[in-house]
DNA sequence: CTGTGTGAACCCATTCACAGCC
DNA sequence: GGCTGTGAATGGGTTCACACAG
């Protein structure tokens, strides 16, 4: 096809897919077509083959997508090719969490380091890894850690993420309830847990 | 204005306007813009008074918005001006992060019960709240809960939902990396946290 | 003069329908 | 025959510009 702007909305489909693909490669399926696919991810097809399409990504007609192949695309489009470190500020239940969740290996993503900045916190441990003082951020540098995890109070949200932009980091997933200002450089994506519980009532039944 | 479809995304930025505005609240502030609420919440004015006018939602011109009255309309507009109960399901480090989140109390929500399947846990208190079996879910019709929450690996999430469904729940919260199917009158918002972090990488310079 | 409300224009994502390939 | 890829049509959300209210 003819070169057109991707829409930033089929960026965010793309893991979707490879959540999908990924669990077909679990039960070694070969191939899958787009219906297939669709119906387990509660999708529309045409959706998922004009987003292919955006990034030149081709599937074999009268058979679907080779399931290997597809996977292995949609993760180097979304540069899940290579592995990722990242940090993880703010070591509450929430972070704690976080830092077991198992979800992410699956990605290749690896937590290196842990930040605090509760002085009966750092130099303890959790899972492990070390509680770093956080006001240390910067010596993350050296490594090469391109993510950052925030989970920490609102009140300290923005300085820490701005901290984090000061040690290089590159993509920010902030768990704090607020926006936080960063250069365009770099990419946030915020989880307001509560909110999006919040989301929810609109759409029930006034009893 | 006369009558137009809200889009589904206006209702989905309401909570965001809300999360500002409590924010203004904190700060005793009577009257705020939509200028002001924007820049705070990193979003356009004009987006957010079109938003509000869908819901025939109105400030004074020359003047703005009455901080107090626009929260109050616009907890209405979500039902959020009624309390709602919520149960758990899964007690991992997840759920246990859930139960203790402090955000959820600022929308009137209360996580009344909690539910495992695992025996071991069953019977157990985390935060002063008793685990039941998952067994016994529809012990909840008696009481009036109409949230779900879903903190449970993924091969179970779609059991769950299904058992919240028959209990009488309205809305799930699923944090299972999975689409989970469930009646049209059931609005399910799914958080799949590795995915989220998955979509960082792409925005990211190729060093 | 400041800041809202909104029709209209614009823009762009979604959906469709079908040609084309396996 | 089955399923993909895609231009074209559709639909609808976003942005604009300005009338108008305080």
């Amino acid at each position: 096809m003819r070169y057109r702007r991707i829409p930033d909305e089929a960026v965010w489909r793309l893991p979707i897919y490879l959540r999908g693909l990924l669990f077909s490669l679990e039960k070694s399926q070969e191939t899958v077509s787009s219906q297939e696919l669709a119906d387990f991810l509660g999708v529309h097809p045409w959706q998922i083959r004009k987003d292919l399409s955006y990034f030149g990504v081709f599937g074999t007609p009268g058979v679907g997508y080779k399931v290997k192949k597809l996977s292995r695309q949609i993760k180097k489009i979304l540069k899940l090719n290579i592995n990722h470190k990242a940090v993880l500020v703010g070591t509450g239940n929430l972070g704690t969490a976080i830092l077991t969740h198992p979800g992410f290996k699956v990605y290749g993503f690896e937590i290196t380091a842990v930040f605090d900045n509760d002085p009966k916190k750092i130099g303890q441990k959790i899972e492990n890894i070390n509680i770093k003082d956080v006001a240390k951020l910067s010596l993350i540098k050296r490594q090469k850690v391109d993510l950052g995890i925030i989970t920490v109070p609102r009140q300290s949200a923005q300085e820490v993420a701005d901290n984090l932009v000061r040690s290089g980091i590159k993509g920010i997933l902030n768990f704090s309830p607020c926006h936080i200002n960063v250069p365009k450089k770099v990419k946030v994506i915020t989880i307001d847990i509560a909110m999006d519980l919040a989301r929810l009532p609109y759409y029930m039944p006034t009893s």
